[in-house]
DNA sequence: ATCGAAATCCAAAGCGCTTTGGAAACTGGC
DNA sequence: GCCAGTTTCCAAAGCGCTTTGGATTTCGAT
């Protein structure tokens, strides 16, 4: 191991060549014979020499940093969707040799954060997590000129800017046909916090489906917030306590569709049979079962599938090619969700 | 908007004062008249200059970012715990002006990697999550002198260091005991990866409670595995099928125990009265209510209970200060869990 | 008044890399 | 052989900060 960190210096004076030309050899320039590149290479390796990234920083005005801000204030609760997303779109930065700085704060910061991380350099770009309809963090980031891809969309007016989303208002449409197609009138929506842009993609889905074939919304059977187990279990127990509870629930998230089961099973109804539930799925890694190998199961739950781990991934690709090239058009991408039938839908009971 | 972002010699000619001054005066350097100091403070905020982070890591070699390298691969899931680490950690970084520098990376290349973030010096210091039994990254690091705190403990011979931890062995000991008291002797365990040193710890205390009151540990009754809720789905429905299923289970996070819930709940089983059920909680964010306001639930879960994300506060203090003052005695602090009684405990049922 | 110490401030040398603007050394074609 | 055109390489100027080693000023005490 060596004692002292060898620096570009070190290196070319060994190779008695130019810090020129090693850092162009180093760094694939043209202009270098192949014969001396390779020469450097060897040496480099050989030695053990690494550039160092605050002072290549200095010279580039580039990082390699590509800065993630989310918020976890006890309100907007951190969520466990976040560290799937990451987990693809970190596995696609470290191909690419980026790291994720990663700062919590909440929305209200963000603003002044992404000012502060453009004119420090810190980054050399963003992903926007979790936009708002609306989202003023958008306006921001163009005017700064921070190479920025969003995670959903904002139905921000007049600016463009690249983004990757799921079909929510069609995955709800559809699942809300499923469900009125099986014979359900009454359908409950457990809904994400209605300020997301997700959220309030997915009432509309589940409204239009509605409108369309002729049932009346009703306001008691909508809820909307965090998408916690509580949130589904309390939600639950709030429609069963109706004078006329629903015979389906339609859930923006396996976690509170779990607290649903929980509610359900407690009043000694089963998923399915007694009601139908059917849940958003972003396939979280801690809901799956690991071993691939083995059989796979029925999916418990019926539901409306896409990975947020390959989102994670696609978001992160998209935003590397805009930093390559920050002058490519701007690109946007709609995933459908897959439908999977699960074992928790079922004709209404009739009782 | 500044349109070129202001640097020190800049901010230094404005003032009419040298560039040492000023960087003294803002880095709070007593050799300094105040008088003047409030003069460089008050036009740097007038200007809004912001040293760039970049070379003021060159010069110091110090770049405010802490490295947390987490192992993403198939096999070790990204588990939802450590949203809510990082969430708390995240919250003490910020506080301090620090960053988090997110690298995923699976456990065999973690000790390169430890190694090129010294040499280049791109992190002050690093957490290291999950440890194992005699893991390797420690040694790695006490080599290298990068200031790192253990989230876990690795019961690494010979080498010290800093570490925090909850007392598994203890709680499982506790819990144990406990099922024990109410009549229970068939108790099963649904653990975590037992190549975890905390698992391995948890299995320990379970195991000496059982020897204590002299019941003998039958191998059919403990399971090992990444604690998703398939995972305890699966194991209760071996253990049900077993010729003479356990009356109480034992399982090492909450998701898994949800899946145990599920399982029981198809079998037409009730959580508590039919089967005992008594989990570790870490209190993630997903799984709590969010309205702190509401009137508190009874808790479901009978758990031994500690926040996960308290723990993450409390290791990134803990590094803070190591980072501060490399020399200082190394810390160590272990936490006992809270033992809280929910619905899912309960005296055996005799059939 | 005068002197040493304390308080202020500064010029300049790094930190380790990239990149500009040439210079020197090869080519091949005549 | 000689010259224009490539190749191949280099010296030096940044990038924006911190910090060393003084220089200058201020000030209380003699």
């Amino acid at each position: 191991m060596a004692h002292k960190a060898v620096n570009l210096k070190m290196l070319s004076e060994t190779l008695g060549l130019s810090q020129t030309t090693v850092s162009r050899a180093l760094n694939g320039f043209p202009e270098v014979a192949e014969k001396t590149r390779a020469r450097v290479v060897e040496a480099a390796e050989r030695l053990n020499y690494r550039p160092s990234p605050s002072a290549a920083s200095l010279a580039t005005g580039k990082s390699r940093l590509i800065g993630h801000v989310v918020s976890l204030s006890t309100h907007i609760m951190i969520n466990p969707h976040f560290a799937d997303f990451i987990a693809g779109a970190g596995e696609v930065y470290a191909e690419s040799g980026y790291d994720i700085l990663l700062r919590l704060a909440p929305l209200e910061e963000q603003e002044r954060i992404y000012l502060n991380l453009a004119q420090d350099q810190r980054v050399d770009g963003v992903v926007v997590h979790g936009p708002l309809t609306g989202d003023r963090r958008i306006g921001i980031l163009n005017a700064l000129g921070l190479p920025f891809v969003v995670h959903g969309r904002s139905d921000e007016e007049g600016s463009d800017y690249a983004w990757m989303d799921v079909n929510n208002r069609r995955a709800f449409h559809r699942a809300t046909e499923f469900l009125v197609d099986l014979g359900h009138r009454r359908i409950a929506l457990v809904n994400g916090l209605e300020t997301m842009n997700f959220a309030e993609r997915r009432r509309q889905g589940y409204a239009t489906a509605l409108a369309e074939r002729g049932i009346r919304l009703d306001e008691t059977l909508m809820f909307s917030g965090d998408m916690t187990e509580p949130q589904g279990y309390r939600a639950t127990r709030e429609l069963m306590a109706l004078q006329e509870p629903p015979t389906a629930i339609l859930v923006a998230s396996v976690l509170p569709a779990m607290g649903v089961a929980r509610a359900l099973g407690e009043a000694g109804l089963r998923p399915g049979p007694d009601m139908s539930v059917l849940a958003f799925d972003d396939c979280l890694s801690f809901l799956e079962p690991i071993d691939t190998d083995a059989p796979r199961d029925i999916p418990y739950f019926t539901a409306m599938r896409s990975s947020i781990r390959d989102a994670g991934k696609r978001v992160a690709r998209m935003l590397l090619d805009r930093i390559d090239d920050p002058r490519r058009p701007l690109e946007s991408e709609l995933w459908e969700a897959d439908f999977v039938i699960g074992q928790t839908t079922a004709p209404p009971s009739r009782r």
